[in-house]
RNA sequence: CGGGGUAUAGCGCAGUCUGGUAGCGCGCCUGUUUUGGGUACAGGAUGUCGGGAGUUCGAAUCUCUCUACCCCGACCA
């Protein structure tokens, strides 16, 4: 491709409205433009880049077995009325009206359509498993659009769904369909992690987001430093420490502590350690227990995951935190002097605290703790659960390695959905005796237009995008000194260009008039992994000159040896 | 949906308080110049000042209203 033919829509500004980085650089690089919020066009730039994600995707669910096939983006509503989502969905579900009255909505997902055509189309189990995917334009009208692609309401998806006779053959489906996606993100060279995620309110048996780790990231993820190890941070478990119960040291005393509402006071006008301390919090109680409240207790420099917390049987869900007028009627003492000794409501301590001896609480008494107190002893030990938050240095779950914090951003989701949608909609074969069975479904996302979002988001510097090969736009590009003057320069230029495409490279000719630092400048915004310089006086040399966008300094290379020199290098 | 903000040339912005000829930088066009990191000089084009209504001799500027967009929050299989 020539420049001069190609629409090259560059900014040197960056545009007021775009906050992080790969929107910034994408409106930069005209590889989109806004049309409305959450809604873009993509330019020719950005086209390229999609349809290289797209390929890669493509070939890799044919290699796993999927069939391609297209559904309508427009939906009827009879659908999803038939699944409940109708009513379920609220108003992220853009809906409308054709000409005749009857009611439909532009597709968010398609496990309706899918559902309602394989129970017409199956009949028998000797025609399971199936697994179908498309990949197509989804709308959700997002309450609030941002990030450019990354959160628009307009975006690309590859959407696959399985469906399967038996539980068994869901999660063989599963597997190759999580391992496809390992094999799509690292050809697509970006640096993830599979995470295991929340089933939700949908339940069965499994479900892993893929993430790609950037700053920027939405979402925390939780991973070993030595293991594949990766879990939502509301997910990842917190180990039981290794410890057992110390033996009591000291004896159990009670402390006048005016002004000490914070942990942070009680270490530092008392020094006890933040080891030696504990926060109590109070919450609403569920029908399990008598008590209208129960405290959660986690170590003074933990923090409660709310989620874990939620889940316990005595923890009314959804979670709600005492005021601090309910916590004064009940502990009869504010918060800052509230501790398990004498509490009269239940007690849940974390696997930390429950190791804890010697250590410091409130002692239900305003302005005052108590200092020493230890389990067994001086109380007996509540009952023990994983309350807090994993933090940065964590031992990992699986016994391998610590635990290091991350930003990811969502780019695909593999999700055992059961019966769902085959339940709520029929969709039946008959089994080996002749009986109808419902069948398994399973569904399998990757929102195409956010990797490439995603990508840039993780490989970028203060000159713009540094694309991984498999995702570049051109492979390479040509950049000419002077080609207008210089007839020498532009035949060298034109020859190796011809050389390049014939020998399959995805190349870019830069034959516009331009200053060379300005076409550097926008060959490094737009991100071409690999660059050619052609120039008098490198001719004169006999020499053409090689940089690669990632770094490292520029390379001679001779032009009869140029196709070899990028066989190694490309 | 709640709170805050913005809207002036393709992009980034000033001008609005205090009403009086529509501005700057970049980009764009023409020419000369320069040619290994956004060259310099000269000339030029481009605006319903987001829309509507009002006040006024006169509105980008004041008032009312509508719209769009952005940020924070809530929401999010």
């Amino acid at each position: 491709m020539r420049v001069s033919q190609f629409p090259l829509s560059t900014l040197r500004e960056t545009p007021a409205d775009a906050e992080v980085i790969s929107h910034q650089l994408m409106l930069r690089s005209g590889m989109i433009r806004r049309t409305a919020s959450g809604l873009y066009t993509w330019m020719p730039l950005g086209v390229r880049v999609l349809r290289k994600v797209e390929a890669i995707v493509r070939e890799e669910m044919n290699r796993a077995g999927a069939i391609e096939l297209l559904m309508p983006a427009i939906q009827p509503a009879e659908l999803w009325q038939e699944s409940g989502r109708w009513v379920q969905y609220g108003p992220e579900l853009l809906r409308l009206k054709d000409r005749h009255g009857r009611d439909f909505c532009v597709g968010p997902t398609h496990e309706e359509i899918i559902t309602d055509l394989m129970r017409k189309e199956l009949s028998s189990y000797k025609q399971l498993p199936v697994n179908y995917y498309q990949i197509q334009t989804k709308f959700r009208d997002e309450v609030r659009p941002r990030f450019g692609v990354m959160r628009s309401r307009e975006f690309i998806m590859k959407d696959a769904y399985s469906f399967h006779l038996t539980p068994e053959s869901l999660v063989e489906t599963y597997q190759g369909m999580y391992d496809a996606y390992v094999r799509i993100f690292q050809r697509l060279g970006l640096n993830f992690r599979p995470v295991a995620a929340d089933n939700g309110s949908i339940g069965g048996t499994g479900s892993h987001e893929f993430h790609v780790l950037a700053e920027s990231g939405e979402d925390d993820i939780a991973f070993s430093d030595s293991s594949d190890y990766a879990a939502n941070i509301e997910m990842a478990e917190a180990v039981a420490p290794r410890a057992n119960l110390a033996a009591p040291t000291e004896i159990m005393r009670e402390v006048h502590t005016p002004n000490t509402k914070t942990i942070q006071a009680l270490v530092d006008t008392f020094k006890l350690p933040v080891e030696k301390t504990v926060k109590t919090l109070i919450v609403a109680a569920s029908d399990q227990v008598e008590a209208d409240f129960v405290a959660l207790l986690v170590r003074g420099d933990h923090e409660l995951n709310e989620i874990k917390a939620e889940k316990q049987p005595e923890v009314e869900a959804p979670l709600r935190f005492a005021t601090e007028e309910e916590i004064r009627a009940i502990m009869g003492a504010g918060p800052g002097s509230l501790g398990p000794v004498n509490a009269p409501i239940p007690v849940i301590i974390d696997r930390s605290v429950a190791v804890m001896s010697d250590f410091g609480a409130g002692a239900n008494k305003e302005d005052y703790h108590y200092f020493g107190i230890n389990w067994n002893r001086d109380l007996p030990m509540p009952r023990v659960a994983d309350l807090r938050k994993v933090k940065v240095g964590d031992p990992s779950p699986d016994g391998k390695g610590q635990l290091g914090i991350v930003c990811g951003i969502e780019v695909g989701h593999v999700f055992q959905l059961g019966k769902k949608y085959s339940d709520a909609m029929n969709a039946t074969v008959l089994d080996e005796n002749g009986k109808a069975q419902t069948m398994y479904m399973g569904c399998y996302g990757i929102g195409i237009t956010r990797v490439v979002a995603a990508a840039i988001e993780q490989n970028n510097d203060e000159f713009g995008i540094r694309w991984p090969k498999a995702m570049a736009p051109f492979q390479l590009v040509v950049a000419p000194v002077n080609m207008k003057k210089s007839q020498a320069v532009a035949d060298a230029a034109e020859y190796l260009y011809k050389q390049l495409r014939d020998a399959g490279y995805d190349v870019l000719l830069d034959d516009r008039d331009m200053r060379l630092g300005a076409m550097f400048a926008d060959h490094e915004l737009i991100g071409i992994p690999h660059r050619l310089v052609v120039s008098e006086r490198g001719l004169q040399a006999g020499e053409l000159e090689y940089k690669a966008r990632s770094g490292g300094d520029a390379e001679k290379v001779a032009p009869d040896d140029v196709l070899e020199f990028l066989r190694a290098h490309v």
